[in-house]
DNA sequence: GTCTATACCCGGATAGAC
DNA sequence: GTCTATCCGGGTATAGAC
């Protein structure tokens, strides 16, 4: 069972603007949005508090960008996934790999900004919009895997919140543990799918089909 | 599809100090531990700042025994429901129920001390023990439920974080949308089921054997 | 683009009157 | 047990030199 360090990139090189985009993301991980000072945020990047002001105009900015980036990242993959093709189980299988990994692997640690319930102040209205339009798109997903009888007949609506609550929790241990199991994408794809599938017996079919497709 | 509202209680005639518990644990809830000040939770519960102290020693007390008595009520259901036995599919089902239940009906909203990362606070010792303790009896639980063939051969570590992700989700919805379906303990609790169980056609016997030892 | 200096408000917590 | 008054450190953000 292979493990690897999460985030191992040296960041030391990289623009001012991007390490404080990362580096408050990870702070606001950790501490949420309205526990992380600019201060703090500061501090890890290596450079006085009013300098973050030249890179943007507010620590709401910070926030906005990271959600930004995320959800056009996420969206982007469902629709590419989705016209690739291979029926219901075999997308959201791939899409679940997909966002298990790119989570994993990705420089900024986002899930305060979902859990918490800053997106529901007023101030972050782009990002609640861009949200919604990321959820419905999972939930018509759903939909149809359930209408051709792939799914289980279950409430579409709970189904996506169970499916961000386990990538959520993949997320949520990595960052606490600083290392993660490799197959971690694979074990949180299996659970959702045998959850969700009509025959959960398919699972193993659907992993093979997979396989074949990303090689 | 019944709808209960959350939480309908009329605080008003409580004594301060489960006041302060009360509305403390929603403001942690939406704003994280770090992002409420003692000024919030006091305005919330109608007394000035300082009275607060007449009370609990400090905020992070308010956050330990919120802590203390959240988990020593599931730790007992937990093993209440063992003693009275069924199988491990009939005990998880009916803890499962039990615990979104209680979550719901709960005057308090704790999902923010176990999602952020200030449970790792070195001043949190005793909530990290009270829920280490909680964590290895679900574990445990779990692996015999593995070794006896009734759930499927998973990561029992897995399997109790993809457990907790769900409930986790469920409180959280239930918040933010202020009511919450009547059948949503039973929709968790099967989601979860399906994804264990070796044969999730025994999902409704379960059900029906859970109903009838309720009864 | 980064720095120092600073404005000004809000944070937790204590003192002491009632 | 609750109040007012207060301490002081930390919060976001701006001004202006380099």
């Amino acid at each position: 069972m292979a493990a690897t360090r999460r985030r191992p990139s040296d960041t030391r090189a990289w623009p001012t603007r991007e390490r404080i985009l990362v580096e408050a993301s990870r702070l606001f991980a950790t501490r949420g949005f309205l526990g992380t000072s600019t201060r703090d945020i500061a501090n890890a990047v290596g450079i006085q508090q009013p300098s973050m002001y030249s890179h943007f105009a507010s620590k709401q900015a910070i926030a906005e960008e990271l959600l930004r980036r995320d959800l056009t990242a996420g969206t982007d993959a469902m629709q590419r996934i989705a016209r690739e093709g291979g029926g219901p189980g075999v997308e959201l299988y791939r899409y679940l790999i997909w966002e298990v990994r790119h989570d994993l692997e990705s420089p900024f640690d986002l899930r305060s900004l979902y859990f918490s319930e800053i997106l529901q102040l007023p101030e972050f209205a782009e990002g609640r919009r861009l949200l919604k339009r990321y959820d419905s798109l999972v939930v018509s997903f759903l939909k149809r895997g359930i209408a051709s009888g792939e799914f289980v007949d279950v409430d579409p609506s709970f189904a996506k919140r169970a499916i961000d609550a386990v990538i959520l929790e993949v997320i949520r241990s990595a960052a606490l543990e600083h290392r993660v199991s490799s197959d971690e994408p694979d074990l949180a794809a299996s659970f959702v799918l045998r959850a969700l599938l009509a025959k959960p017996s398919r699972l193993t079919a659907i992993r093979a089909a997979v396989a074949k497709l990303d090689a």
